[in-house]
DNA sequence: TCATTATTTCGTTTATTAGCGAAATAACAA
DNA sequence: TTGTTATTTCGCTAATAAACGAAATAATGA
């Protein structure tokens, strides 16, 4: 889980997750909307790779990456973590 | 919430609200169960405030740190968005 | 006022991260 | 095999972040 908070942390990184809940896209097409250079954004994939908060597949030469929504879920269930068990009189609504 | 994602990137800070979630705690308290320096500690107070993921209240020299549940709420709103409106076909469960 | 306790700020060093362009890799078509 | 396209890796520089100890601040009691 720390590497999902870690890939988290960058703005740059959270686009790209946000472009990938609405549909799978190649790297290509991520770089054409972002303005950073491509091998800038190959360096944040494989940190979105490391937290398994992306999968890829190739097809030629292109590579399509998509958002895996069961680390998302993942991460809300250990950010809720931090709601239950409070402090006593405060019974969790 | 950029400051709140950039505050929960460190392993340090995710530990401080572990301990905060169960407790208010003071300063001091906290370092006494962390093995970081005080100002180091400090540095990192600094940022979860920042985020507003805690709040301060002071006694004399004491300063009683507690969670705010409210912003973790605010994140998990902003994570649960990356579920929402996904892919044809596949109707968000 | 002076000393004490709790905490923060400051200055510095070291480590990590983000960015770039150039070169390498991979798949495929001609 | 050669060339083309898509992407990644490499080497580097610049910016950020984490850590420390020492000094500063703040509140209080003697």
């Amino acid at each position: 889980m720390s590497d999902v908070f870690n890939a988290l942390s960058s703005p740059v990184r959270r686009e790209i997750l946000e472009m990938l809940k609405a549909q799978d896209m190649t790297a290509g097409e991520i770089a054409d909307q972002l303005d950073v250079g491509k091998s800038t954004l190959s360096g944040h994939f494989n940190v979105l790779k490391a937290a398994d908060l992306v999968s890829t597949s190739r097809s030629g030469t292109t590579i399509t990456y998509s958002l895996n929504t069961s680390v998302v879920e993942d991460l809300l269930t250990s950010i809720v973590g931090l709601l239950s068990k409070n402090k006593e009189g405060k019974e969790n609504a």
